[in-house]
DNA sequence: ACCTGAACACCGTTCAAGT
DNA sequence: ACCTGAACACCGTTCAAGT
């Protein structure tokens, strides 16, 4: 047996990551230090180092564990066949991005970190594929509905599903650079704009 | 007179601006220390803080330099009263953003530093009002010939440049993360994708 | 006035020593 | 095994001295 319970382990892990992130919400990724988190945490930096080999996987492991947005009722929805239109899947999207998880500001500074740090782009990827999939489940009942054959859904299912990810990204990103925006408001302009 | 000429003092914060840049798009906002600036500049680290205060006033330069987005020949149509509908408009600012300026990578770096950096998001709200009053110009055509009085044509102008501002944030957060993307593909995909 | 480069303060990371 | 905190290397910024 362990010395420590991999629940501790695990424990300790999360104490030192939701610390860091409130000095993250607070400070912004750049602007905090390894001394903010030691700080915050109560803890030392040696403690810090034990549980994280240094600060990008401590990032990599907050973005893997908080940035993860919960789309379970969508999936469900998808699962038992109901059909939702796209844009009432983007709409649910937005919704649980504007209610939990991290702030539309840290999330932008997370994307800017991941052009430099490839294992966080890597890590990103693997949540963004956790993301895709609840998407593509949610919106394949649509695409059924559309095509006559299954290949055609499955890949009318695969474009649509990035093309929902870009517009949360530009709702995302437009709120984080010019302030909030009612979502609902957003896909109602943004269907129209691009009607025409 | 001034010793030297405000003209080469211009030219000596662009040599150095642009000694900046190549290091920013080849190893990212983050990792390019002033050491790496004084290299690629073949200047001196005093040099350099005798043309800007700091590292933030570099980069805010550079993004209100660089970061404009020319959109003279849409804002000529607009000017002739020529209407062109929005996903044209789209459609032109993202070729132009495909074609000239900073990298999809770069831009989102500096939205990141913008988050904790209160007079670089300053800037930013700057250069975005230019290409704002650039967007309106182009669709204040067309939204008169789909509004019955000029006040509605000009609200409807506002939210639709706000709203292709987000679009194309969009296609630049979805590119850096996700690789390259054909903008015609992606504005055909999110009309599809949004009329349901 | 512009420029040089050594000096300083601070931050991420390491590591010998403690429990 | 986990933790402590002093020590080290590196980076942004300053400043006395040069042209």
């Amino acid at each position: 047996m362990p010395r420590v319970t991999k629940e501790y382990r695990e424990a300790r892990r999360d104490e030192i990551a939701l610390a860091a992130v409130r000095c993250l919400e607070r400070k912004g990724v750049r602007e905090t230090s390894i001394a903010d988190i030691v700080a915050e945490s109560g803890l030392s930096t040696g403690a810090i180092y034990s549980h994280f080999t240094n600060k990008a996987e401590l990032a990599r492991y907050i973005v893997g564990r908080y940035l993860i947005i919960r789309l379970d009722e969508l999936e469900a929805d998808g699962l038992a066949g109901v059909v939702v239109p796209p844009r009432g899947t983007l709409r649910a999207m937005l919704g649980v991005f504007t209610t939990t998880g991290l702030s539309p500001a840290l999330v932008v500074q997370f994307w800017g970190e991941a052009m430099v740090d490839v294992e966080l782009k890597a890590e990103m990827t693997r949540t963004a594929a956790k993301l895709g999939h609840a998407l593509s489940t949610a919106v394949l009942p649509w695409a059924r509905a559309r095509t006559a054959s299954e290949a055609e859904a499955v890949e009318l299912t695969r474009l649509t599903a990035r093309t929902l990810v870009a517009l949360a990204q530009g709702y995302i990103a437009n709120a984080a650079v010019f302030g909030p925006r009612d979502p609902t408001e957003y896909i109602e302009s943004a269907a129209s704009t691009l009607s025409y």
